[in-house]
DNA sequence: GGTGAAAGGTCATTAAG
DNA sequence: CTTAATGACCTTTCACC
């Protein structure tokens, strides 16, 4: 049994199966893992309604689109702005995939994708343009060595290791 | 319509709607569009065969998995080791959710993720233990201000900006 | 479990670069 | 001439009741 949080082996397998092949449907994900259908669509709706699944949206590839360039920017902030209104500014350029507030020396740090780092250099200087950054830290993304998984965390979660 | 490597103003807006409302299918875009069925399917098939869109995975939040903290930690590696051995150490961690190699005075990203501050030192520890790891900075998120997200750039790269 | 409705494929025709 | 879009038809498969 589920206890309120967690979740079991049968949710990472089915978790584990849709990430390999996402295209398939409730039914034939039941006939894979040897459960009734009725038990998928369940743990489907379960897991998508407690959020565990937020949604099956497309998974967009920055670099197939033409923005190669990944880089990691901290940002210095002047005390007196806020972190609100500084995301929405940064929300306004399309180049920004994410933003966090951070501790340490820095008070933000985004991930920043571009065409060149020609272009790379153009963005951030939008960036420091904004009302209240006082500085720019970047490093460039060399290689991705480990792409975002979240199926290891999951299996971690189940108690599968 | 634009040259080889671009997309145009419909595969923006396709994106855009499987983005808002993954569930529906290919038929309900095309309603949606004013567009054929096939134009749609056709228009997928090379998006997806091109890598614009990678799949249509489930997206699974850390947080509601009973992961809610999340950290960023630049490593300093001995020079004598190689970054693809210590990607496969760092990949049988499962709390770590992403590494890229960087440039800068760190040579390692890595975006980790745990149930508590204390458990996140337990696995810092464990990247610590790895061979060939001098030294770990980490900064905490406090608070996600801008979630991962590529539409405004799937529209800048259409030109719909 | 049964049924209505999609997905996915192919085709000929038409339009546009 | 090449590439793309369209609407039609078909079969398999799934989602929902």
């Amino acid at each position: 049994m589920t206890s309120g949080t967690g979740i079991d082996a049968l949710d990472a397998k089915l978790i584990e199966l849709l990430e390999a092949e996402p295209r398939i449907g409730v039914l034939e994900c039941a006939r894979r893992l040897g459960v009734a259908r009725g038990t998928v669509q369940a743990r489907l709706d379960k897991l998508i309604a407690r959020g565990v699944v937020r949604d099956f949206g497309p998974r967009v590839d920055p670099a197939a689109l033409g923005y190669p360039v990944t880089a990691f920017v901290t940002l210095e902030l002047r005390q007196a702005v806020g972190h609100q209104p500084m995301a929405q500014r940064l929300a306004r350029i399309p180049e920004v995939l994410e933003a966090h507030t951070v501790t340490g020396a820095g008070d933000m740090l985004c991930r920043i994708v571009a065409r060149t780092n020609a272009e790379l250099q153009d963005v951030i200087d939008r960036v420091l343009a904004s009302e209240g950054v006082l500085r720019a830290t970047t490093v460039i993304a060399l290689a991705e060595q480990i792409p975002h998984r979240t199926l290891p965390l999951v299996k971690e979660a189940a108690g599968l290791n």
